[in-house]
DNA sequence: TCACAAGTTTGATGCGGGTCAAACCAACAC
DNA sequence: GTGTTGGTTTGACCCGCATCAAACTTGTGA
């Protein structure tokens, strides 16, 4: 949680600090705060709590309806942000990882609009939401907030509209497409990778239940499309997942 | 009044020029750029190319993927925002009235995300994109465009989340309870209202067929919580729609 | 005004995916 | 090691909603 981090932050204004860099070789490198914009690396990571703020496994990083207090920067490992609904249970809106901004949202009533919990062991940048505020004093840091808001807006957007109108087998086959560019992204294979979330998770994100997540993944695997193994997963023909989702059933 | 607005508006910058008060006489009135920011209705409208832009019913206010050229307040009427999908149908991603400001997610990438279509006669304001970064130059501006764009990402966060878990009879009750909500809020009764929508871009909306929709509707009618007549909608027990929403199966 | 297109309602039918169940497996605590 | 818990797979069944169809209503344009 958030009261759990230490602010090692310098007295002076954070905001105009010289950098020290670390920003500049952080693993998210253009990812984070990306292209175009080379101050946002030099101001963004002098303002965090503390650079290496860890949660393990499980762990919280906010609570939906919290007051909000930071804003956070993905460094490594993966989160999922989930929303409650009105008869309870709660329902995935959507995977985080390295580079990826969380905590957004809760800008426009200063509370957390989701959880964010933890699925494997993470790292995060906290930035205290006075020194973000601080930071969006200067046009061009807040103009590339608004970058990051509005593509999250697009990426959302795109997501309601794929649950309401696809099969089991497109959302399925989207999933993966997306996982394996987004880990592209990052410089890993587009092919093989390990899913750091459970079939129930997936279903809840895509509105399909786990049953039906592991039925799909078998289905494809048996039409040679895939390999799974458990949470391994190996993409055999790329194309064929993508014409998977052209083709209405 | 034009000594009022004058009060707490520097003459030279072109920003924040007097305004024609036409933010303040709008029907929109706070709703458009809400509350605990006076500043705001005095500065957007004078930046409009035209503050009487007008579209008839069928009428595009942008087409996806264009280049972004405006940023729009609706003032009057009714928009859908529609999403094309990879299969080249169309899905309509939210419905927007007056008060509610259209095309922030195109600040992403500077293209359009969605199309944007007159469902009636409409009105807007268009403020051209230069205009509208020139205001954000303001932090106080800055900040509430933040707040819009943080609130969109939590309601369609929400959205996605329930079209993927809600049956069609929580769906179509909160659909409708959506609409009186917003309704009331804009002083009219939040018991009557005409949908300014067809059934199937309300299906298209929610993940549903139009037959569905008509038929949850006619159910909702056969078990008094509502009347429907055509377009025009009565909602007769509130709680009772409320209650639908808990209720599982 | 009429004519045609578009939207709505209701019914009949079938399928995709939810639900229930059982066996198996991996992770973890002790 | 052993027990426990949670995740995964696969099967059987069935229900909610999509699909197809037909009759009707409303809207729109000549």
């Amino acid at each position: 949680m958030a009261d759990v981090l230490k602010n090692n932050t310098p007295a002076r204004d954070p905001v105009l600090m010289p950098l020290p860099k670390a920003c500049a070789q952080c693993a998210c490198g253009k990812l984070c705060f990306p292209q175009a914009l080379p101050n946002v690396y030099q101001t963004l990571l002098p303002l965090a709590r503390d650079s290496r703020t860890r949660l393990r496994r499980g762990e919280r990083l906010f609570n939906i309806g919290d007051r909000q207090t930071d804003v956070y920067a993905v460094k490594a490992g993966f989160f999922k942000t989930c929303m409650r609904l009105s008869d309870g249970q709660e329902t995935i809106v959507g995977f985080h990882t390295m580079g990826e901004v969380l905590g957004l949202a809760g800008l426009g009533n200063g509370n957390y609009s989701t959880h964010a919990v933890a699925l494997s062991d993470c790292e995060v940048c906290a930035i205290p939401l006075n020194k973000f505020e601080k930071l969006l004093e200067h046009s061009t840091e807040s103009a590339h907030v608004r970058v990051l808001m509005a593509r999250e807006i697009a990426r959302i957007e795109s997501h309601a509209a794929v649950i309401g109108a696809y099969s089991a087998r497109q959302l399925v086959a989207r999933f993966l497409l997306d996982i394996s560019a987004r880990w592209a992204e990052r410089g890993y294979s587009k092919y093989e990778f390990v899913l750091f979330m459970s079939r129930k998770e997936i279903g809840s994100f895509l509105g399909l239940t786990f049953e039906t997540v592991g039925r799909t993944l078998s289905y494809f695997q048996s039409r040679g499309l895939i390999t799974v193994n458990g949470k391994n997963v190996r993409l055999r023909d790329i194309s064929a997942l993508q014409s998977q989702l052209i083709h209405t059933t």
